[in-house]
DNA sequence: GCATGATCATGC
DNA sequence: GCATGATCATGC
């Protein structure tokens, strides 16, 4: 069969695949029958079975696009030139914003084996070294061959992020070798992340090397994070917009967290004003990004730029204050929850699972009297352990099945000790959201009990 | 106008 | 003193 494109070159692979970009299969396949026929030479939008499903867009695009059979699933996509096939999702948030869906699932793990491995000779990075990436806007009322195709480009996450993506590929490995596969977290790492994979918690234990102990089958994955910082890069480049970043890993030694302790550590015991005065920012701690505009300045990054590694993981800053009987005042707020769409969403596809599986940095402040300013304590990464996220898992399910059924009133409540709770969270009591029978109900938030953020202050 | 980080007000 | 519901303030 003629191909239209070299089966050994990724360039002339991705430029095939480019046709796709601002457009969809089916506008596509019409261009590329301008240039000279269909892939296959055959000329129809009706794949040879129907695919559906997670993955489902990728096998019908190299069938019908790319002219390929799935036969196989372990070997590369195209193999001959050394590149993997991966479709991904975006959604457009209500400002308008894209956003990447899903996190990009990269293989599964062999807990018995990789122990063995090297990062440089990984199963990981020869099979995940070139990915040919093709976001598209997900539609579940349209046909495959229509969905609009924003963005197709390669990506080299050792070309781009080599130091982190070592690191995270071997922090994950460490937790093996030292028989803690299964206290494994996606939250763990900043870009390569470690899902959970399979249907079920009970069919999806495996053995592990050096622990008697079952651990959760898992797959590396590009954090759905980092698959957001891929697209914003790559749609820069496309643009020919170039943002300033600081980068503050720039060689395998350096660790993120040693480097920002360090910066930090002259301003700890200052109050903030004091802080202020000295980085030349004014003192407006209700401004939304103002803790965000410390910690960007701290590092040495000027206004319009970005810090890269807190972008490229999405790490979120967050701030607790410690009154004068030691305990923090607040509980902590997350997103809002959308009603209609939680009610489709699995445990780990959901705003709040993706929310908490990010690397937190929490800059700490305290007081020893109410009227004294607040003086910076200390600043501390942060990421919910796995048996933690196991005990929210029971509060999002919980709120999950309540919303589904209809009953907006007996949500877990912070009394309830689940690490997690629901309560209100917006402008005011008229504040409502459609749900998904079709009623409007109070907007609401999953909230971290203040009891428990305080426990993650005396453990750290 | 809306989302969200922050904080208040009430009542047990 | 704390949980819970409610609301404010600000940026985008």
């Amino acid at each position: 069969m003629p191909y239209l494109y070299d089966v050994n070159s990724k360039e002339s692979i991705r430029d095939f695949a480019r046709m796709l970009e601002d457009s969809c299969v089916a506008e596509a396949l019409e261009k590329n029958a301008m240039y000279g026929g269909m892939p296959t030479g055959e000329s129809s939008l009706v794949p040879s079975k129907e695919y559906s499903g997670k993955g489902g867009f990728g096998q019908y695009l190299e069938e019908v696009y790319f002219g390929k059979r799935n036969d196989s699933y372990s070997r590369a996509d195209f193999e001959a030139a050394g590149l993997e096939l991966k479709t991904t999702p975006l959604k457009k948030l209500g400002n308008g914003e894209v956003r990447a869906k899903e996190r990009i699932v990269l293989g599964i793990m062999d807990f018995m084996t990789i122990v063995n491995e090297s990062f440089e000779n990984s199963h990981f990075v020869s099979k995940n070294l070139d990915i040919l990436l093709v976001f598209y806007f997900h539609d579940s009322l349209k046909e495959y061959c229509n969905l609009d195709i924003p963005l197709v480009d390669i990506w080299n996450c050792i070309k781009e992020d080599g130091y982190q993506i070592r690191k995270d590929w071997e922090y994950i490995v460490n937790k093996v070798k030292e028989g803690r596969a299964h206290e494994i977290s996606e939250g763990d790492t900043l870009y390569l992340g470690a899902c959970t994979k399979g249907a079920t918690r009970e069919t999806s234990q495996r053995e592990q090397p050096f622990s008697p102990l079952l651990a959760h089958a898992r797959a590396f994955c590009y954090k759905v994070q980092y698959v957001n910082h891929i697209y914003q890069v790559l749609l820069d480049r496309k643009q020919n917009r170039t943002v300033s970043y600081v980068h503050i890993i720039n060689s395998p030694e350096t660790e993120l967290e040693q480097i920002v302790q360090n910066k930090f550590s002259p301003y700890i015991g200052m109050n903030v004003l004091m802080i202020c005065q000295l980085l030349k920012i004014p003192f407006k701690p209700k401004v939304k990004n103002f803790y965000a505009m410390i910690t960007k300045r701290i590092l040495g990054a000027e206004e319009t730029q970005q810090i890269y590694e807190f972008q490229a993981a999405d790490i979120q800053i967050k701030t607790i204050r410690i009154e004068p009987n030691g305990k923090c005042k607040e509980s902590m707020s997350f997103k809002q929850i959308r009603y209609e769409e939680i009610v489709d969403q699995e445990w780990e596809d959901s705003d709040f699972y993706m929310e908490l599986t990010s690397k937190f940095f929490f800059i700490i402040f305290k007081h020893d009297h109410p009227d004294d300013p607040y003086v910076l304590d200390r600043v501390i990464f942060w990421n919910m352990p796995e048996k933690d996220l196991e005990v929210v898992k029971r509060v999002w399910l919980d709120a999950h099945n309540k919303i589904s059924t209809g009953d907006y009133k007996h949500f877990i409540q912070s009394s309830d000790n689940q690490i997690a709770h629901v309560r209100p969270h917006a402008k005011d009591s008229s504040d409502v959201m459609r749900t998904p029978q079709g009623t409007f109900e109070k907007k609401k938030s999953f909230w971290l009990n203040r009891n428990y953020i305080m426990d993650i202050l005396l453990n750290a």
